[in-house]
RNA sequence: GCCCCCCUAGCUCAGUCGGUAGAGCGUUUCCAUGGUAAGGAAAAGGUCACCGGUUCGAUUCCGGUGGGGGGCUCCA
């Protein structure tokens, strides 16, 4: 046989003609998977004259993704190894792991998943190959009968989505058989591959959890259930890990919610309902008092808009034709019977508003407006009622009442960039006074299918936003074709502290409203005009931005936010009136301040005050009495003793001043 | 809305293979006066989410309602 010359990671080779790539990279145990000439294939892969081969290690984005798509396949055979009736969906890799959707006899319980996660682990232990088969379309059918979802698949080879593509996207129909230790297929999966070379390369994995999920994502088609599970190259990357998720449920707004005392959802209100208890009321205030000032300086206006109105608003605006399933149904007032009960005086139909747009457009068109009053920026913390599906429902980030700190924006077309421009600047330096640093802004786009207005104005609005967004040297990512039918958006993305990412603030024209509400005001020659609209939440509603800053601080709030800033500890009872009239001097400099005067030891009033997350712990003993000083503990621990009064007073309103975490 | 799971004291959870319940924390009172993440004791506190059914008997089994969780779909 002769050699074969081939480029391996960039070098010239030369290697025997029957040699593939796993034996090319037989001494690096951590390629799982290579490029030949740029396309993703197996190891097991022949080669020919001439091809180019890169190995890819099980720790690249790539690598990671076949290493969780071949542990699906694991999964996969071990359920039908244990349910041999299970039908088979898709199973694909998704960010730090992978589901497979079954079509099972019942439900899994948590049980069966501890059963497939054992029979997976004998599957890994096997070592069974994954071998590549090639087949046609009728053969296919033929083996795959009893699998009625891959043939459906089959059938959509033409025409498929993304998620069904490493079912079977790509150009040829392959099947992978898992071999056994004798050679001799012992399952296969209809499945584009590629995959590891062998079931022993899946270091380390578990299942998560199971769910439903909706056949090919349409809530038209049957339900499946999926089971979600992870995978990782080594054991303390897993660990690792499940610790990520561990500390996002300890952070968890819910969990923290009833820990700190901020808020709660009593049963007797409702579903998506909250009360925000006092503690909870502090740092509401405080946020939106902030942005209040800043508002005022940027140049809004305040005003207050109603929670219910008649029908015929929304009639105008149009929320009645597009959105009415998300709206609370009307209560019908003022309607008048005849004695035998048939109507005298038909009644008034009244919603809940589940937005504030139309009311600022009312007041806009109160009186005549004139260019110079553009751009006039109308403002308002206006809480707004959606009928949200239950299911959809997540604490106070996805809740059936909320308020919005929304504005709209009036100007002439001509002050729509510079407008865009400064709005952006501004709605980004405001989320960094809040504590978040880490952002990327997003695009949307117009899809022609559903929208309304001219291709001009899209156009001009959406090169508008494009520029202001560049102009922020973030990262820019496309949403083509993902703005609401009404106008483009830009929406700002920030990442917290463990990473995670959540969509914050939106600014978006709109062609349509202005239009059905025919606002005009007059311009410097004397003629009527349409001014543009700009919808513009900063934290979308004030209850998701508290439960999205709840997580980012884990509860430890910036002193400027915290509802107790500063908590007095005495070190015994005797030093108790000295350290009230202390800290009556920190209240009037308009510290929030808390005397721990219980019974308890001075050792549980620190843990108290640490599990409160409390930012300022100020102890004062015998020591501190004689020299008229506090000592001051911080959440970390670290203390600082004998501060005068005054010292004390001017850090603590310092950092508060400031908006500094501490 | 759909699928699965859950609901026991203020909180976090045990428990009852059907005979009306328990812990820790918290709360109250008492003792202890203590220099950096839980001092000790006692007491109070539950229609076992709610409504029906089966049963001699239901917190437990079954059905429904409400609420919650994980997903899917949705998010103007």
């Amino acid at each position: 046989m002769s050699a074969l010359a081939i480029k391996v990671d960039g070098k010239e080779t030369s290697i025997e003609a029957d040699s593939k790539p796993t034996h090319i990279f037989a001494e690096q145990k951590d390629i799982v998977v290579c490029k030949i000439n740029g396309v993703l294939r197996d190891l097991w892969t022949d080669l020919k004259d001439g091809d180019v081969v890169e190995g890819i290690s099980i720790s690249s984005p790539e690598g990671l993704a076949v290493l969780r798509h071949s542990t699906a396949h694991v999964m996969a055979q071990a359920v039908q190894q244990v349910f041999a009736q299970t039908r088979l969906g898709i199973g694909p890799p998704i960010t730090d792991g992978f589901y497979y959707d079954f079509d099972p006899e019942r439900p899994f319980n948590p049980e069966d998943l501890e059963k497939i996660e054992s029979a997976m682990r004998k599957i890994v232990k096997d070592g069974q190959r994954f071998k590549r088969r090639v087949t046609t379309e009728t053969d296919a059918l033929k083996e795959l009968a009893h699998e009625p979802y891959k043939c459906e698949l089959i059938g959509l080879k033409s025409g498929v989505g993304d998620e069904a593509s490493v079912e079977v996207g790509g150009t040829e129909l392959t099947i992978y058989d898992n071999l056994g230790r004798d050679g001799q297929p012992v399952w296969s999966d209809l499945c584009r591959g590629p995959h590891l070379p062998s079931t022993k390369n899946i270091p380390a994995f578990k299942l998560m959890r199971s769910a439903a999920a909706y056949w090919r994502g349409s809530e038209k088609n049957p339900m499946l259930q999926r089971i979600y599970g992870t995978a990782w190259p080594s054991q303390d990357e897993l660990n690792a890990y499940l610790e990520l998720l561990a500390e996002a449920e300890k952070r968890d707004h819910r969990r923290l919610g009833t820990e700190l005392d901020l808020f709660s959802f009593p049963e007797e209100i409702g579903s998506g309902l909250a009360v925000f208890h006092p503690k909870g009321g502090i740092v509401r205030r405080a946020m939106e008092d902030y942005s209040r000032i800043r508002h005022e300086e940027e140049g809004y206006e305040f005003v207050y808009s109603p929670h219910l109105t008649k029908a015929a608003l929304f009639q105008k605006s149009g929320h009645l034709d597009w959105y009415s399933e998300g709206m609370y149904p009307p209560m019908i007032l003022d309607e008048e019977h005849h004695p035998d009960g048939t109507i005298k005086r038909a009644g008034q139909q009244y919603y809940m508003k589940p937005m504030n747009c139309p009311f600022h457009n009312l007041i806009f068109q109160s009186r005549g407006r004139s260019y110079r009053e553009l751009p006039l920026r109308l403002f308002e913390f206006g809480t707004v009622y959606r009928y949200e599906k239950s299911g959809v429902l997540h604490g106070i980030t996805r809740a059936r009442g909320f308020t919005q700190d929304d504005a709209h924006i009036y100007c002439t077309k001509e002050q729509m960039p510079a407008e865009l421009d400064s709005l952006l600047t501004f709605v980004l330096n405001l989320l960094r006074d809040y504590g978040l640093e880490d952002f990327y802004l997003e695009l949307s786009t117009r899809n022609p299918e559903k929208s309304v207005g001219e291709d001009a104005d899209w156009i001009e609005a959406t090169e508008a936003l494009r520029k202001a967004a560049l102009a922020q040297n973030l990262e820019l990512v496309l949403d083509e074709g993902g703005a609401a039918f009404y106008g483009p958006k830009i929406s700002v993305q920030a990442k917290d502290a463990i990473g995670r990412t959540w969509q914050m603030s939106t600014i978006q024209v709109d062609f349509q409203l202005p239009q059905r509400f025919e606002l005009e005001y007059s311009a410097t020659d004397g003629s009527r005009k349409r001014p543009v609209m700009i919808h513009r939440a900063l934290f979308g509603s004030i209850e998701r931005f508290f439960g999205v800053l709840t997580e980012h601080y884990s509860g430890a709030f910036p002193p400027w936010l915290a509802p107790v800033q500063a908590i007095g500890i005495p070190v015994a009872d005797a030093f108790t009136d000295y350290l009230d009239g202390v800290l009556k001097t920190f209240k009037n400099s308009g510290i929030r301040v808390e005397l721990d005067s219980s019974d308890d030891r001075m050792q549980k009033k620190i843990r108290n005050a640490q599990m409160q997350k409390v930012p300022f712990m100020i102890i004062a003993g015998e020591e501190d009495q004689a020299a008229g000083a506090v000592s001051i503990r911080y959440r970390n621990g670290e203390q600082k003793n004998g501060i005068s009064v005054d010292d004390a007073i001017a850090e603590i309103t310092k950092s508060i001043k400031d908006r500094t975490q501490v």
